[in-house]
DNA sequence: GTCTATAAAGTGATAGAC
DNA sequence: GTCTATCACTTTATAGAC
């Protein structure tokens, strides 16, 4: 992968390269995915493929960017409205949920990093990591809205910590078994309050 | 893949096929792992490997199977010892997370198969389903024990469901992030809790 | 059951005309 | 920017001696 990788930014070519390439490669994996099925899929010859990318890894590399820009680019503030807790964790659950909807394969792409060799591709990896840590500072910003703490207390961390291991799981579970099921948000509900009464940032009336 | 995935059930050199198999396929998906590389890595010939499992799909199907057998095979029984729920809970949460430190690997290995193209594998994918379903059964027989209901009524399937979605979500953190990581047991006794109050299976009173 | 040798196809990547 | 043509290599899988 050279620097060819930073030519012409947003040209349709470029583009439905992506979009064959981000298709295939959420549903095959890195590895399956082959140069020449992105080629047939796009309509594009496989130099025209080299001559933007670089390389199969810049081809990865420029998929995970545009799914993280657009994750990011797709997430609410984090300040969140409502009169009360209860209130404004139920707003902020189904603003989480709508994010969840909206991004069905990023799990599946994000997967086909950690397949790959370690020696490999350190520019994905750090993607992965940075795509990761944008949704948990959201996550743990938003949460500190909603009970009224700061974002990077502890029990908003916490909170955060284990509403993206519920998506994490979630998306396996759509993946695996129902690819139309969302996040259950009434159950987050519950659990959440619970977890917040534990760590004494929700007091114990309902 | 052909008939010959039954000859020779357990032979050492079936073994050390399957052991390499199992590794690389876990590390790198399936499709990064070639016959060639399980070769040199379990030191026996390709040849031998495709007398031993008929094709690469053969390979794979044979180390699904042994997984779902060792992990069956490890489930401890469905009756949670303890005086009270709170005491249940906590017991078979520790041994559902003794299970989950066990089998490290398992969902990337399971992680593979969705990523098969769709025509091909439908035993891989059988076994997946029963590997899944296994699973599930048992948390939801050993939740319906803590709770003092049957494991097939609805509170302990949903909690099930839940506990599931949490362990494939903790595995994925535990890939992405942190190896060492283990079940959040402390966390999920709140949050079970919760949810069983929820549903009418639970006293208000802790 | 394991070995060597090899066939047939697909892979990532490049050269050079236009 | 896109095209055709191609190179060097790896892939799955098989044939046949031992």
């Amino acid at each position: 992968m050279n620097d060819t990788a930073t030519r012409g930014r947003t040209t349709p070519s470029r583009e439905a390269i992506l979009d064959a390439a981000s298709t295939l490669m959420s549903r095959h994996g890195y590895a399956a995915t082959s140069i020449s099925r992105i080629s047939t899929a796009c309509g594009l010859p496989a130099s025209s493929i080299y001559w933007h990318f670089g390389s199969k890894e810049g081809v990865y590399l420029a998929v995970l960017q545009r799914a993280r820009q657009a994750l990011v680019a797709g997430l609410p503030g984090t300040v969140v409205p409502g009169a009360d807790v209860p209130r404004r964790l139920t707003a902020f659950l189904s603003a989480v949920a709508e994010v969840f909807d909206r991004h069905p394969h990023d799990l599946r792409l994000l997967v086909g990093i950690s397949m790959l060799e370690e020696t490999a591709c350190s520019a994905a990896r750090a993607e992965l990591a940075d795509y990761r840590l944008a949704l948990r500072r959201w996550l743990a910003d938003s949460l500190g809205s909603v009970f009224g703490v700061p974002g990077t207390a502890a029990p908003a961390e916490d909170l955060a910590g284990f509403l993206l291991t519920i998506a994490g799981g979630a998306s396996i579970a759509r993946w695996f078994e129902d690819p139309d099921a969302s996040l259950p948000v009434g159950d987050l509900h519950v659990a959440l309050s619970a977890l917040a009464r534990s760590r004494g940032v929700l007091d114990d009336a309902r």
